[in-house]
RNA sequence: GGGCGGGUAACUCAGCGGUAGAGUGUCGCCCUUACAAGGCGAAAGUCGCAGGUUCAAUCCCUGUCCCGCCCA
C-alpha cells in the first residue's frame, strides 16, 4: 500500500531571524488583524452564538498603570478563547470621561471656571495656562465651552489608553467605541431617566444630603468612605431652662453650636432622665432647645449627653426627622458659615444681642476658622448661660474618630439641605439581592461583597450633582408668578428629542424668551452622577434606547469584568438599572480581577508614588510576556508586582519561537501517526485539551495556562521533541513511515499548542502559525482558527500502553542523570548501556526503546529485568561513555 | 465591632483529605546542528499557631495571631 507522496509545508529556519523581533511583529500583526477585521461583531448572527462583553470604560483622566494591563488582559484572554470557540464576539471599548477628575484637570490646565448660565462663546479658543497667568483670576466660561475643553483634554487621554490597548493586543472591536459623555451615551442616560420617571422610580426632594464643600456637590452613599481622623472633644456647659443646673455636653464640632436644635441622652441614663421634656439653653447663643430621650445616645461616649445640630452627622438627620426639630442651617454649600440673625423667626434666643455679637465673628468663615473662634468664645465666662465659669469646661481632649468623607474629597462631608433627585432603591433591597443571586460571580466569594453592600443600603440613590461636565437632567420646571420653580411638576422632553440640554434647549411648549421669567420656565442646572450613566454600559452597548432588535441580541450580556472595589458602585448600580428598566439581570457572569500591589503588598496609587507604568515593561518583556504575567493570576486574587514573572513570559515566547522553528523545519513525506511514542504523546495531548477547555469554560484561564505551559515545556519540548527528533531527521530504523509519523506528530503537537496558547500569547502564536499552518489549514489568522478539539485526534490510534510516554521519559531521564553525574554532556555518545527495570516496565517500553536510545545516542544497549524495582523506575547498571 | 479573602521553599504563586508542587533565585555540570534569550542535575518547607474530626489533615471543624479588602 503506497501513500500519496504528500510532503509537509516546511520552512527554512535560516531564513528566519535568530531571535523573535517582538516589537516589529506586534506592530505588523496589529495592523493585519485590523485589516482582516477579525474582531468585528457580526450583528446578523443570533444571540446564542454571540459572546457579549460589558467592557469597563476606563477613567481616562486617571493615570495609566500596570493594573490596567492586568485586568484588561484577563478579559481579553477570555474573549479570545470564546472567539476560537466560534462565538461571535461583542467586545466594545468605552471611555469614562468621569466628571470630577476631568473638571479639576481642565480648571487647572486652562485656568477656567464654569458658570452654567453664561452664554456660549462659539469662537472661544483657549491655550494651556502656566506661570503668572495661572495666578490671576480664572477665565469664566459657559457650560458648553467648559464641556468642549473637557472633551479636548479627554480626547488626548483616550489616545494614550488606546495606544496601550492596542499594544497589549486587546481584541476589542474598535467600531464599537463610545465615550460616556458622547451624544449616544447622553441620550441613553436621559432615556433611562425618562423611563424611571414614567415608572415613578425617581423623585426630587429638598432634604439634608451628604455634601462635599470643596466640590460643592451632593454625593451618594456609594461614594462615601469612613476615615479615621484626629478630633477633639469639647465639654460645653449648657443651662437648663428655669433652673440653675448645668449640663456638660461633649462635642467634636463646637462650631455647630449655633445650629443646635436639641439635646439628647439615653432614656435609661439616670444622670439625665429627669430632664426629658425640659429645655436646655445653649451657651454663647442662649437658645433654648428640647431635651429628649434617644436609644441612639451612647451613655459611655463623652458625657453621655449630646447636642443635636442641623446637621453634624447622619444621626442628627435622624433625630431631626424623628423629633420634628427646628432647622437651623449654618453651613453654606461652600463650607462657610451663613449669616444669620438671632431673634428672627426660627432663631429665637434669650439674649439675641449677645448671640449676634458672637455669631457675627464667625460669619463667612470656614468651618475650621469658625471652630477656632468658637472655642475662644467658649473660653469667655461672659458667654456662659449662668454663673462665672467659662462654658468650655476643660481643655479640648484629643480623640480619634471615624468621619465620613467623599471618596475624592479632602474635608469631611456636611449634611446640607438642598433639593436633589433620587432613585428609589431602599424599597427594592430584596429584589436587588435576588438579582445578585441569579448572577454567577467569579470568584464566587465576591457575591457576598454585593450582598453585604445591598443589605446595608441606607439611602435612596442621590443622582443629581451640582457640576458641569456631565450628562444634564432632561428636565425643565415651570415658574410661577413669582418666578419660583414648581419642582413638583417638571417638564420632560419627548424621548425622540434626546439628548437635550435644558440650559440651551427650550422647554417643550414654551418660547425661549420665557426662560427664567415669571410664568415661564427654567432649565435644571444639575448633571447626573457619573454612575447614572456608567450603570448603563450594557444598554449603551446594546443601543437599548434606539434599536430594540439589537438590544435583544446583546442583552443581558455574558460577562461583566471589573475590579472588586467598585462592586458597590458599578456592579450594584448596573444591576439596579437592569432591574428597574426591564426586571432583568444585566449579565450572566461577573468576573472580578484582583489588584496589583507593590512589592510590599500595598495598593498602587499615585499619592504613594509606587505606581508602575506599563509601556517600558512592554518594550522589555514583549506584549505576550506581559500578558503571560497577567494571565498567570487567578480572578479575584491580588498579586504583588514581580518583574521576575515577566521574565518567565518572555522566556516562554522565545521558547515557542524556537520550538516552532525546529518543528516546522522538519521535512518528510506526510504519513499517518503510527509509532508508539507518537501515539503516546497524542494521548497526553488529548488530556491537555480536555483540561484546558474545562478550565476556560469556568473562566479559569490561569489554570488553563499553567496546564498548557507545563505541557509545552515538560512534555513537548523537554521530552517529546527530544525523543522524536532523531526519527524525524530520518535516523530511525522505521524509514519513511517512522519519519513521517514523527514529523506529523510534532507538527500536530505544535499546531495544537499554538492554538492552546493563542488566547494568552496572541503575537508569538500568530507569528509561528503564519509560517505554515495558516496556509495548511486555511485559517489565515490563528485567532480565527477553532479551539482544539479532542475530535481532531480521533483518527490516531491509542498507544499500546498508557504508560509508554511516561516510562520513555523516565528511562531517558535516568540515562541523562547518569551522564550529568559523571560530568558529561547529554550529547555524549554511549558505547554501551545496561539499564534495569521491572519486567512489566521493560515490556512496556518495548515499542519506544528505539526512540529512547536514539535520543540518548546509545548504539549498544541492553534492558535488564530487575523485579524489585517499582514500576516505571529505571536504574543504570552500566554505562560506558564514548571518547569525546 | 460585623463580613470576606489570604498566611505553603529565599521570592512570586499553584495545590485544598491519601508520601509537599512549579517557576524564579541558589549550587554543581554541559557550547548539545530548535533554543546559552538555552539544556541536564542538586539542595531547599513542623504548609501562621493551638486544639478537634478522621485509618489518614496543608486541605474539613473550632479557637487564635498576623496581613489585606469591604461595611459599621
Amino acid at each position: 500500500m503506497s501513500h500519496p507522496k504528500k510532503t509537509f509545508v516546511a520552512i527554512d529556519p535560516a531564513a528566519l531571524p535568530k531571535y523573535f523581533e517582538a516589537e516589529e511583529a506586534e506592530k505588523r500583526w496589529d495592523d493585519t488583524w485590523d485589516r482582516l477585521a477579525i474582531y468585528r461583531y457580526d450583528p446578523s448572527r443570533p444571540r446564542e452564538q454571540t459572546f457579549v462583553v460589558d467592557t469597563p470604560p476606563p477613567t481616562v483622566s486617571g493615570s495609566l498603570h500596570i493594573g490596567h494591563v492586568f485586568s484588561y488582559t484577563h478579559t481579553d484572554v477570555i474573549v479570545r478563547y470564546q472567539r476560537m470557540r466560534g462565538r461571535n464576539i461583542f467586545y466594545p471599548m468605552g471611555w469614562d470621561d468621569n466628571g470630577l477628575p476631568t473638571e479639576r484637570r481642565v480648571q487647572n490646565y486652562f485656568h477656567v471656571r464654569c458658570e452654567p448660565h453664561r452664554p456660549y462663546e462659539p469662537e472661544l479658543r483657549l491655550e494651556p495656562v502656566t506661570g503668572k497667568a495661572a495666578k490671576e483670576m480664572p477665565r469664566i466660561v459657559s457650560r458648553r465651552n467648559f464641556i468642549e475643553l473637557c472633551q479636548r483634554v479627554t480626547r488626548e487621554d483616550e489616545k494614550a489608553f488606546m495606544a496601550l490597548w492596542r499594544r497589549i493586543g486587546l481584541s476589542v472591536d474598535w467600531s464599537e467605541e463610545y465615550a460616556t459623555i458622547d451624544e449616544h451615551c447622553r441620550a441613553t442616560a436621559q432615556h433611562s431617566f425618562l423611563d424611571l420617571y414614567a415608572k415613578n422610580q425617581v423623585y426630587n426632594l429638598e432634604a439634608p444630603t451628604m455634601w462635599d464643600v470643596d466640590f460643592k456637590t451632593a454625593v451618594a452613599q456609594a461614594e462615601v468612605e469612613d476615615r479615621t481622623v484626629r478630633g477633639e472633644f469639647h465639654d460645653l456647659a449648657f443651662g437648663v431652662e428655669g433652673s440653675n443646673q448645668i449640663l456638660v455636653i461633649a462635642t467634636t464640632r463646637p462650631e455647630l453650636l449655633a445650629a443646635c436644635v436639641g439635646v439628647t441622652a439615653h432614656p435609661e441614663d439616670e444622670r439625665y432622665n429627669h430632664l426629658f421634656g425640659k429645655r436646655a439653653v445653649t451657651p454663647v447663643f442662649h437658645v433654648p432647645v428640647p431635651i429628649f430621650p434617644s436609644e441612639l445616645a451612647d451613655p459611655k461616649k463623652g458625657t453621655g449627653i449630646v447636642m443635636v445640630c442641623t446637621f453634624g452627622d447622619a444621626t442628627d438627620v435622624f433625630w431631626w426627622r424623628e423629633r420634628n426639630l427646628a432647622l437651623r442651617q449654618t453651613i453654606a454649600p461652600d463650607g462657610r458659615l451663613i449669616p444669620v440673625t438671632f431673634g428672627d423667626e426660627g432663631w429665637e434666643s434669650l439674649r439675641p444681642e449677645a448671640a449676634n455679637r458672637c455669631y457675627g465673628q464667625m460669619t463667612n468663615k470656614s468651618i475650621k476658622a469658625a471652630r477656632a473662634i468658637m472655642v475662644e468664645l467658649l473660653r469667655d465666662p461672659k458667654n456662659a448661660v449662668q454663673g462665672v465659669e467659662a462654658p468650655l469646661r476643660s481643655e479640648p481632649k484629643p480623640i480619634e474618630h471615624t468621619v465620613k468623607f467623599f471618596e475624592k474629597g479632602d474635608r469631611p462631608l456636611e449634611f446640607i439641605t438642598t433639593r436633589q433627585w433620587f432613585v428609589r432603591l431602599l424599597d427594592k433591597k430584596q429584589a436587588l439581592i435576588e438579582k445578585g443571586e441569579q448572577i454567577k460571580w467569579h470568584p464566587e466569594f465576591m457575591r457576598s461583597r454585593y450582598r453585604n453592600w445591598t443589605e446595608n443600603l441606607q439611602l435612596d440613590w442621590c443622582i443629581s450633582r451640582q457640576r458641569y461636565f456631565g450628562v444634564p437632567f432632561p428636565v425643565w420646571y415651570p415658574l410661577d408668578g413669582q418666578g419660583k420653580p414648581r419642582y413638583d411638576s417638571p417638564i420632560l422632553p419627548d424621548s425622540t428629542r434626546l439628548p437635550v440640554d435644558p440650559l440651551s434647549d427650550t422647554a417643550p411648549g414654551y418660547d425661549e424668551s420665557a426662560r427664567d421669567k415669571p410664568n415661564g420656565f427654567a432649565g435644571e442646572q444639575d448633571v447626573f452622577d457619573t454612575w447614572f450613566t456608567s450603570s448603563l454600559t450594557p444598554q449603551i452597548g446594546s443601543h437599548w434606547a434606539r434599536d430594540p432588535k439589537r438590544h435583544e441580541r446583546l442583552f443581558p450580556m455574558d460577562i461583566r469584568p471589573q475590579s472588586h472595589e467598585i462592586i458597590r458602585t458599578w456592579a450594584f448600580y448596573t444591576i439596579a438599572k437592569a432591574l428597574l428598566h426591564e426586571d432583568k439581570v444585566p449579565w450572566r457572569n461577573v468576573v472580578i480581577s484582583g489588584w496589583i500591589l507593590d512589592p510590599d503588598r500595598k495598593k498602587m496609587s499615585k499619592s504613594k508614588g509606587n505606581v508602575v507604568t506599563p509601556m517600558h515593561l512592554l518594550d522589555d518583556y514583549t506584549a505576550d510576556g506581559v500578558r503571560y504575567w497577567a494571565a498567570s493570576a487567578k480572578l479575584g486574587a491580588d498579586t504583588a508586582f514581580d518583574e521576575k514573572v515577566l521574565k518567565i513570559g518572555r522566556r516562554l515566547v522565545t521558547k515557542i519561537y524556537n520550538a516552532g522553528k525546529f518543528v516546522l523545519s522538519q521535512t518528510g513525506e506526510a504519513r499517518p501517526i503510527t509509532s508508539e511514542i507518537d501515539r503516546a504523546f497524542v494521548r497526553h495531548l488529548r488530556g491537555l485539551i480536555q483540561r484546558a477547555t474545562e478550565s476556560y469554560d469556568r473562566f479559569e484561564y490561569a489554570h488553563a495556562l499553567a496546564a498548557v505551559e507545563s505541557f509545552f515545556w515538560s512534555t513537548f519540548t523537554d521530552s517529546y521533541i527530544e525523543l522524536a527528533k532523531a526519527r524525524a531527521r530520518g535516523d530511525g530504523a522505521e524509514g519513511e513511515d517512522g519519519r513521517g509519523s514523527a514529523v506529523a506528530s510534532l507538527r500536530l503537537g505544535l499546531n495544537m499548542l499554538l492554538r492552546l496558547f493563542a488566547p494568552v500569547l496572541p503575537y508569538i502564536t500568530e507569528e509561528v502559525w503564519s509560517w505554515a499552518f495558516s496556509q495548511e489549514t486555511g485559517y489565515t489568522s490563528i485567532h480565527q482558527a477553532p479551539w482544539p478539539q479532542v475530535d481532531e485526534l480521533k483518527e490516531i490510534e491509542a498507544p499500546c500502553s498508557p504508560n509508554s510516554f511516561d516510562f520513555a521519559v523516565a528511562c531517558w531521564t535516568a540515562i541523562n542523570k547518569c551522564k550529568s553525574e559523571s560530568g558529561a554532556s547529554v550529547a555524549r555518545r554511549l558505547q554501551k548501556l545496561v539499564i534495569a527495570a521491572n519486567p512489566t516496565t521493560v515490556e512496556t517500553i518495548e515499542g519506544v526503546k528505539a526512540d529512547i536510545m536514539l535520543a540518548a545516542r546509545c548504539l549498544d544497549y541492553r534492558l535488564e529485568e530487575k523485579t524489585e524495582l517499582e514500576s516505571g523506575l529505571f536504574e543504570v547498571v552500566e554505562a560506558i561513555l564514548d571518547e569525546k
